[in-house]
DNA sequence: GTCTATATACGGATAGAC
DNA sequence: GTCTATCCGTATATAGAC
């Protein structure tokens, strides 16, 4: 699948992203008429994410906000109370999507090796339609309420927990090799990560998301296939 | 080289830190004795880390400061002319050490398989020697100077540039395969970093250092000498 | 060399006008 | 629904005592 496929198919435009927010917070939120509160979302998204990439969430004070976003101090509190709550309902909404995306790209009855390559190409693609969520959602986990910061670290597990499976079930029907299912999929989501991480890397270089994921896909497969893994060379334990 | 081995040779130490923090700031620090000031600068620096990789360093108040370290804001400001200039000083005196054991790493005049192992070594056994400040350095470069911060990402694609040039030799020695030397050397990049940004990932599984090494070399080498890569397919251009 | 006390400024949040 | 004006807490940084 190509970038422009899977960007035509899931619902990933920052209105969609606005929906999400309101849908969680619709009882929290003053304005009423739907078409009011998404176009304040999205103007608060927007500019929370600029600001916020740029010097950090903590950084960022209202002032700023309000004036990223053209809203008055008082109507951005008409849309979330305070800093925390402001926060988490980004963070809320882009971890529901995600799982959504996820979750879809390893449902199909393929073959493992297939498998595999629709998983990292669904997060790459992913992570590349939403770069300025991905990149704000790493580097504010910090700053999240202990419950959230727990939601966060279970998200970003599940990701790697499925492509784990998908390896381990490939050693199982014989088609990958003995590699470590566990650290395999540890270093492919570190790869991943790379691609939000440093997005200004792949710009200057002229990378585009396809050929980084074919770079990747052909490792991971060639890798997992491939009889380079020392085998049985001892797995790591979860927990 | 065992991680043990590494350690013992390297000047890793908290002190070690703080005697090149003291050297490139002489002139600006109150305290004349130097057992007085590195003393000192060793409780700044454990304090910072500490409470600034908790909740990020823009969070961290001059009080926390104060109470984490055991001296009083006045004392502090007798160190180092406020936040951002204590940030400076510890971004610095980090990439002057990680500069020096990188170039080390990579000078001997091994064939480029070991040097490849080298350099992924040295800098893994670097990251968990000073893994804290990684994980900050990494965290708060956005907080930077314009300056401080161009010299951040020079440090970040100098190592990556290492690892390039050797792959690159070692596809003109004929011992690496036709491999994209740019992007391979990028991802080899994301591996070490993941080693620590996800540090209670790893640990929570056991998986030691030398482990983790282990891996990511075999990786490497079998990427690189076993026909893996699409060969020939286009190499990412820099710039 | 190190501390306490304080000047000064800035941030988050709210009340109430429009 | 949105804005302006303002309260109050807390932050940085400094002055000057010890």
């Amino acid at each position: 699948m190509t970038y422009r496929q899977f960007k035509r198919q899931a619902k990933l435009t920052q209105e969609d992203f606005c929906l999400e927010m309101l849908a969680a917070h619709r009882e929290d939120i003053k304005a009423k008429k739907q078409r009011t509160a998404v176009k304040n979302l999205e103007l608060i998204f927007q500019a929370t994410l600029k600001v916020s990439n740029q010097k950090g969430f903590q950084a960022m004070t209202m002032r700023d906000l309000s004036k990223a976003s053209g809203l008055s101090i008082g109507a951005l509190y008409d849309y979330f109370n305070g800093k925390e709550a402001l926060l988490e309902m980004i963070q809320g909404a882009g971890r529901r999507i995600t799982r959504r995306v996820m979750r879809q790209a390893v449902s199909g009855g393929e073959a493992p090796p297939e498998k595999l390559a629709s998983a990292i190409r669904a997060h790459l693609y992913l992570s590349e339609a939403m770069q300025p969520w991905f990149f704000f959602s790493y580097m504010e986990a910090r700053h999240l309420g202990k419950v959230e910061k727990q939601r966060a670290k279970e998200g970003e597990l599940a990701t790697e927990r499925h492509i784990a499976e998908v390896i381990k079930e490939g050693k199982r029907q014989g088609v990958f090799a003995g590699v470590d299912h566990l650290l395999t999929a540890a270093v492919i989501k570190g790869m991943l990560q790379d691609w939000y991480l440093k997005r200004w890397k792949y710009a200057k270089r002229r990378v585009s998301v396809e050929r980084y994921a074919d770079f990747v896909v052909g490792l991971a497969q060639g890798y997992c296939t491939g009889g380079l893994g020392p085998a049985g060379a001892g797995e790591a334990r979860d927990e």
